[in-house]
DNA sequence: CATGAGCGA
């Protein structure tokens, strides 16, 4: 075929050159100096320009090892680590600084529509307290306590059972006499021997298990997973040196279950965990 | 060996 034997010096890009031959074997050569030791780099080369005219043409470009020097040594270290987590899909150098995908599941102090509950507290019990403004985080009730003492917050999961009397008795209570204004816990108020005894839940520290022996690196996570199969477990704590942020070597962990908590204590007590042969007994209760 | 942080109107 006639095409197979044309020349094939020529690409069809080329061909618009319709002023004739390929001139720039008549250019210099391209020149390129550096990088000299500031990292400047220059490159110099000749074409010709729509008018037939030679013109010199310099760039310069500053490398990046240049660039890299304006940081810190730690930065220009960092830079050579490998890619983890969603940077490792990425192109290395594509992007300095990855958004981070991860899921974080914030958990409800209380269920999705047991707001009836609000609706049970009487907003005159607080105005007449002066404005109160305690708001529990963790059973959602006002008035009575901060997050700090909250009766429920070592329970597993709020039950309907803790709604305990509407604080409108009280509210009414409190201000017959000087003590208007005053906090009246929940053991003093009107009608509370109702509901002391088996409906008021306290705070669980009967059900906490002391873990002694436990190695430096032992985390909370590692306690829950480890005590997590005996069943529900409401707290974990590894006590920490806040002087060396080091692990004391023992922690507790709080059950929902006495019977639980019994199971876990006669099961991993002398169990070797991490090297070490894991102490697992009642914990006494905490001194306030 | 050994018994927990935090705490505000």
């Amino acid at each position: 075929m006639a095409i197979q034997n044309e020349p094939a010096k020529l690409r069809w890009g080329e061909l618009e050159e319709d002023d004739g031959e390929d001139l720039d074997f008549l250019l210099p050569p391209r020149q390129i100096i550096g990088p000299d030791e500031n990292g400047i780099k220059k490159v110099i080369e000749y074409q010709f320009d729509d008018d037939g005219n030679k013109v010199k043409i310099t760039t310069t470009t500053r490398t990046r090892k240049l660039a890299n020097a304006r940081l810190s040594k730690r930065a220009v270290e960092r830079r050579s680590w490998p890619k983890f987590g969603d940077a490792v899909q990425e192109d290395v150098g594509a992007r300095l600084t990855m958004v981070s995908t991860e899921e974080i599941v914030l958990e409800r102090p209380k269920p999705l529509g047991s707001s009836k509950e609000d609706a049970n507290i009487d907003p005159l019990a607080s105005f007449n307290k002066g404005a109160v403004l305690m708001v529990c985080r963790t059973c959602g009730k006002k008035g009575d306590h901060w997050t700090s003492r909250c009766p429920y917050k070592d329970l597993a999961q709020p039950s309907e059972g803790f709604v305990d009397k509407p604080p409108t008795a009280d509210g009414a209570a409190a201000p017959a006499g000087s003590t208007k204004g005053t906090y009246v816990p929940p053991s003093l108020r009107e009608g509370a021997s109702r509901t002391q005894g088996s409906d008021m839940r306290r705070r669980n520290d009967e059900n906490s298990v002391r873990v002694t022996n436990l190695s430096e690196d032992t985390r909370e996570p590692d306690l829950m997973e480890l005590f997590r199969p005996f069943g529900a477990v409401s707290r974990v704590y590894v006590a920490i040196d806040q002087k060396t942020g080091m692990s004391r070597g023992f922690g507790f962990v709080n059950f929902v279950s006495r019977e639980d908590a019994q199971r876990a204590i006669n099961k991993l007590n002398g169990y070797g965990y991490d090297n070490l042969i894991l102490r697992v007994e009642w914990a006494t209760p905490r001194t306030t």
